[in-house]
RNA sequence: GGGCGCUUGGCUCAGUUGGUUAGAGCGUCUCGUUUACACCGAGAAGGUCGGGGGUUCGACUCCCUCAGCGCCCACCA
């Protein structure tokens, strides 16, 4: 607790440059001590808004990306927050049980022991243990991002409130005969010894060896000859002269002396030009023949085990892995010349996603959700539910074209195998006892039942996300004031895993949205667009960034630059760039603080009293209202270019210099401050509640109220770019003449919409000396206005040369019939407008 | 095999429904210490917007086509 107190008895010192290190610790324990980041502690228009966070892995640790998604969903939370909502940014973690298993597993390895001599309930404490230290990490990584998320309700996916959400969820949907147990054929990790989903394999193109094998009277041809020795069916195409005789006959086959028995049959799907045009079939090894030998009634041959290796079935290759089979297998078959030829082909690999592994289609027991089975009582299927929640626009994912991706995937969705064979994980609530079954909480008192010794996939659990955690299947307040929420923010490559299973199952459980908005954000790369890894070393630690730059430096990296769905580069010197930045807001309100009398809450827009002070309010309304306008729209990137170019461009460059020749603008700076600090404070939360204390407001920056832009006159504009013009060009004058800036070389000026006091506030920024009189004749112009000065020449010549050209694209335009023919009116005007204009300056 | 995205100065990127002389940051070059900031200021150079064709009075923006890069989906053995 010493941190606090120094805390309050520490003013914030106004250093020459911004220590970013110094005050983040201090202002995130500042908020939590608050409490704010709790709705239940907000005061605002009493409108709720909820951001669900995609739970991190309990045993990951933070990486750029999971930094890039806490700045997107802390800054919508933050803003939100600002405008009064009750916002709750809901964090957790998820139990993650494939990884986390592999993990644990990694480290018994390492310790010379496995799970199986730990037995099951050792090894989920020790899984357990793990975690806890793990979560903790990850808890303080996040807290370093400046995440404003409600610690109070941290939930994890493995809590015992949300496990029975898990139990309940699966004994619902079996009773509602949404979830069955069947034998199919299922996705096989044989390193993770489980089962896995479709989406969970990942397809990779390799350069493979296509065996073309005497099978019999036909040549056939495969990529994995040792399948071959589970065969039990030939499929030919139907119309194929070439083997019409051999339709429906069995026929014996030996294979390098290993006997199978095939009958032939027909099927449109066999393309007679690939290949030999004749298809061994495996039904026990190979999703696709499972499919034929259920039609056409095959016998099913289990020739793989769990473990990769071949059973019985496989004769003298028992025992052998699948590779080893192969290679043996082949070895035999060229000695029998039984091999017609070898070609290389291009061949997609099953692997899987989580450890790489050779994927091996089996035949097995599993449980599955069932997405095309009508729901009881809602004449529609889960798989309809969640199309049209998004068809139907109550879901809206951005960017749009990921719409289409997910109405794809969703329609083309099998069945989803939910068992796994792992050990982490929610246990299946299915009870056994000789062949009968009880699905149920609790099994029944009376004899031995058995639970089943499968879990869940851990995506069951993370479906449940968004109202798991706040309490269901209970009625609780929470889930009644913060479900739906309004914003699920989460990377393009879990919409299948995550987001669509998530919109399935909340519609079939709640019959609610789990969102109203996605916003998919890209993957994060190098700065030569590559995928950070571990082999690459290419990798940005985020916690070593934010120690290095600043978190706010981190964050304005992330997004400024960001568009949905695409990738986005990050790098060293782009997150210094931005701490640059962050220093220039520093200095900034350093200028202000030191030149004014009082540092005081400036309530109303004080009246301007120059053309100076009209410009910086017109520019700061405008830039109020784009900005709200760009964060209702998801246009984060956009808002934050918005507010780099007023605060440097505009504020600094110009009213800044200007406040400083025109004095007494202690109200108009302070009064734009306090709001552009509000208006960054999204963007960069660490930096503005620092410079904000110095205001000695009651509450912090973080509950303010977001400014509301108010109407501005567009003329002052126009007036302001005027003196903006003349300063610019007095200055390149005097940079093409050699002119070193402390000289101040006699000058003349005339306007037609600038006064006296705007000409002197040119002379002092642009470094001349005002004459009324000037007898030398070098003079230039500018749109509205003239000057002479006393340099070697006037206008230069690729300045000149450059307008020429202009004026004459102008005349062309304007002496093209077609042009005024056809053209709106008003661009005809404006065109000639521009042209008078270029004109005048070229006088 | 389908589908999608990208290609704008040396680098990283903006460019809203077609209508200023195509912008920014970094980098480069020149100059510079003026009551915040050298993590700074002033100025400059640098682009036929991937190639070709088309629609239009007008195309970075719309259409077609080609090329390169990348991603996703798919049971072609």
């Amino acid at each position: 607790m010493r941190k606090k107190e120094k805390l309050q008895s520490t003013k914030t010192e106004f250093v020459k440059a911004y220590e970013a290190q110094q005050y983040e610790d201090l202002i995130y324990q500042e908020w939590e001590k608050s409490g704010f980041f709790n709705p239940d502690n907000l005061s605002g228009h009493g409108k709720n808004f909820t951001i669900s966070m995609p739970p991190p892995n309990a045993t990951g640790i933070l990486h750029v990306g999971h930094a890039s998604a806490l700045t997107y969903e802390d800054l919508i939370i933050r803003y939100k927050r600002l405008q009064g909502y009750q916002t709750l940014f809901l964090p957790g973690t998820d139990h993650a049980a494939i990884a986390t298993q592999t993990k644990v597993e990694k480290i018994l390895a390492e310790e010379g022991t496995d799970r199986h001599s730990l037995g099951r309930t050792k090894f989920l404490a020790r899984v357990k243990k793990y975690i806890a230290q793990s979560q903790d990490t990850i808890r303080q990584q996040i807290r370093k991002i400046g995440v404003s998320c409600d610690w109070s309700r941290e939930r994890y996916t493995f809590d015992q409130g949300l496990s029975q959400a898990v139990s309940e969820s699966f004994i619902r949907m079996y009773n509602d005969g949404l979830i069955y147990r069947g034998n199919r054929i299922v996705n096989w990790c044989p390193r993770c010894a489980s089962t896995l989903a479709d989406d969970e394999v990942e397809h990779q193109e390799k350069n493979s060896k296509f065996y073309y094998l005497k099978y019999g009277p036909f040549i056939v041809a495969t990529t994995r000859p040792e399948t071959k020795l589970a065969d039990t069916g030939v499929a030919v195409h139907p119309s194929d002269k070439r083997y019409q005789k051999y339709i429906g006959q069995i026929l014996d086959i030996d294979l390098a002396g290993h006997k199978i028995t095939v009958k032939v049959f027909a099927n449109k799907e066999v393309d007679p030009k690939f290949g030999s045009g004749v298809v061994g079939v495996t039904p026990a090894h190979s999703s696709a023949d499972f499919d034929f030998a259920q039609r056409h009634k095959l016998e099913f041959i289990k020739l793989i085990n769990e473990e990769g290796k071949i059973l019985d079935a496989g004769g003298k290759y028992k025992s052998l892995t699948v590779l080893e089979a192969r290679k043996k297998f082949v070895k035999d078959l060229k000695a029998a010349g039984q091999i017609k030829k070898i070609e290389d082909i291009k061949n997609n690999l099953s692997l899987c996603y989580r450890c790489g592994a050779l994927i091996e289609p089996l035949p097995s027991e599993q449980w599955f959700v069932a997405v095309d089975q009508k729901i009881p009582g809602r004449q529609k299927t889960l798989k309809q539910l969640a199309i049209e929640a998004v068809r139907n626009k109550e879901i809206k994912i951005l960017p749009s074209r990921f719409e289409k991706i997910y109405y794809h995937w969703m329609e083309n969705l099998h069945d989803w195998c939910i068992s796994r064979q792992i050990w982490w994980g929610h246990r299946i609530p299915v009870w056994y006892q000789e062949d009968k079954i009880y699905v149920g909480l609790k099994p029944p008192k009376n004899k031995n039942w058995i639970q089943d010794e499968d879990t869940l996939d851990t995506w069951f659990s993370s479906s449940l996300w968004t109202f798991s955690t706040l309490g269901w299947p209970e009625k609780t307040k929470d889930l009644k004031n913060f479900h739906p929420t309004q914003v699920m923010e989460t990377g393009y490559d879990i919409l299948f895993f995550w987001v669509a299973r998530m919109i399935l199952m909340t519609e079939y459980l709640l019959g609610q949205k789990p969102f109203g908005t996605v916003y998919l954000h890209g993957m994060i790369r190098d700065k030569q667009g590559r995928k950070m890894s571990k082999s690459l070393d290419n990798g940005i630690d985020p916690l070593e960034m934010s120690n290095k730059f600043g978190t706010d430096a981190l964050r304005l990296s992330l997004v400024i630059g960001s568009s949905p769905g695409a990738d986005l580069r990050i790098y060293e010197e782009k997150i210094a760039g931005y701490r640059n930045f962050v220093n220039k807001l520093w200095n900034i309100s350093r200028f202000i603080f030191s030149s004014v009398d009082e540092i005081k809450i400036i309530k109303k827009q004080p009246p301007a009293k120059t053309l100076s002070d009209q410009w910086i309010l017109a520019e700061f309304n405008n830039l109020i209202k784009n900005v709200t306008d760009n964060l209702d729209n998801f246009k984060f990137s956009q808002a934050g270019e918005e507010l780099y170019e007023f605060t440097w461009n505009k504020l600094a460059d110009w009213y800044l210099e200007i406040a400083k020749i025109e004095k007494n603008k202690d109200e108009t700076l302070l009064y734009i401050l306090e709001r552009l600090l509000i208006l960054w404070h999204p963007f960069t939360p660490f930096v503005t509640e620092v410079i904000w204390r110095s205001f000695k407001a009651k509450d912090l920056l973080m509950i303010q109220s977001w400014p509301q832009a108010r109407k501005i006159d567009s003329k002052i504009k126009k007036d302001f770019s005027e003196l903006q013009e003349l300063v610019i060009k007095i200055r390149n004058l005097k940079a093409e003449n050699k002119i070193p800036p402390v000289d101040l070389p006699n000058c003349h000026l005339k306007s037609k919409i600038l006064k006296d006091s705007e000409l002197n506030i040119i002379a002092k920024l642009a470094r001349v000396n005002l004459v009324d009189k000037f007898s030398e004749a070098k003079s230039f112009s500018t749109s509205y206005s003239r000057g002479w000065i006393n340099l070697a020449k006037e206008m230069s010549q690729t300045e000149k040369e450059k307008l020429q050209k202009y004026i004459s694209s102008l005349e062309n335009k304007l002496n093209n019939s077609q042009f005024i023919n056809n053209a709106p009116q008003q661009i005809i005007k404006d065109t000639q407008k521009k042209l008078k204009l270029a004109k005048n300056k070229l006088r």
